[in-house]
DNA sequence: CGAGTCCA
DNA sequence: TGGACTCGG
């Protein structure tokens, strides 16, 4: 869900023609855990093998990640590491919900209430162990690089920016702010093809605000965050008004009263992130027979479909040429 | 969600 | 050419 800054930051509109010939870090939980809600059938079933496996993940990464290529945009895909301690209770608060969820889908399902089985369907997905494993066996297949994160992958995927090795970071999450991403990117999506692609530079976004980047992370912290409930009331603008007013000390002491962590400890989280600084990025050209055996005989997609997903991946070594540096 | 099809 | 709609696994 991530801190809710929307009211206050403005995005500037961009194209996918500004992302030509750039790389991009994906935060992968978030990218997955909107293809398992999204992909669905009219009654909120999720695409599944006939071994029952869910494969709905496994469509999402083929077929965004082949249109992307296409569109010479470089992606890196990074995963979350060890959550932090502090971010417990926000996962079993998910976790109730979504089982709860999961509850309503079931019976609705049932019941033959398409549209409430979707509804809920949506709500209760989660990411398994199997659905992590095999995104990264198919992005390895594809030859896109991922990279595991220590601790959260919005923090790592932030780093990658800063590090000169990626142009932006792609997330729905507005958490990337606070973790130092100097770009990012909303709406990364092929649909979203004519507008609708947000991007958010740290610099102008603080400079807008009139805020530092640890005026904007307190702010975060009284908003609420994943890693800790927030000061009643106080939301996005309500938190910029005690940022221009210096008021924000205070009510972080105030928060700190009440709350039973450590906010110093929050406020961390976003400014000193621990990262995997040992990672290496190479895109390699995709293996089109493992990629069918994966995707065809052990998933049961259509061959002729992904064989075509896989001709795109390589479109981009023969339609521009000069890019073997890529590979 | 994205691919593919159909029809204006 | 593109909007509406369906299907994929």
């Amino acid at each position: 869900m991530g801190v809710k800054l929307k009211d206050i930051v403005e995005p500037e509109s961009i194209s996918f023609k500004d992302l030509e010939g750039r790389v991009v870090s994906i935060d992968a939980f978030n990218t997955l855990y909107q293809f398992l809600s999204t992909i669905r059938q009219r009654d909120g079933r999720p695409l599944t093998d006939e071994h029952g496996n869910v494969t709905s993940h496994l469509s999402g990464i083929l077929y965004r990640n082949s249109s992307m290529i296409e569109k010479d945009i470089k992606p890196i895909y990074i995963f979350d590491g060890k959550a932090p301690e502090l971010k417990s209770e926000t996962q079993a608060k998910r976790r109730e919900v979504r089982d709860e969820a999961e509850q309503i889908y079931k019976e609705a399902l049932k019941a033959g209430d398409t549209e409430k089985a979707r509804k809920f369907a949506m709500r209760s997905s989660k990411l398994s162990p199997e659905i992590i494993e095999s995104s990264k066996k198919l992005l390895t297949l594809m030859g896109i690089p991922y990279v595991e994160a220590k601790g959260e992958g919005e923090a790592q995927a932030a780093y990658l920016v800063a590090n000169g090795d990626a142009y932006a970071v792609a997330s729905q999450d507005y958490d990337c702010l606070m973790f130092g991403a100097k770009r990012v990117v909303r709406n990364l999506a092929v649909s979203s093809n004519l507008g609708d692609l947000e991007f958010y530079q740290l610099d102008k976004v603080l400079r807008q605000l009139n805020v530092t980047r640890e005026e904007l992370v307190d702010m975060g912290i009284l908003i609420g965050t994943d890693f800790c409930e927030g000061l009643k009331g106080v939301g996005a603008k309500t938190a910029l008004k005690l940022a221009h007013n210096g008021q924000l000390k205070e009510k972080i002491a105030e928060l700190q009263k009440e709350s039973t962590h450590d906010l110093d400890e929050v406020r961390d989280i976003f400014l000193k992130h621990n990262v995997n600084t040992d990672y290496k990025i190479k895109w390699e050209k995709p293996d089109k027979d493992k990629l069918i055996e994966f995707m065809c005989y052990e998933h049961g997609f259509s061959v002729e479909r992904v064989s075509r997903a896989s001709d795109r991946l390589k479109n981009l070594n023969s339609s521009q040429g000069s890019l073997d540096a890529w590979f």
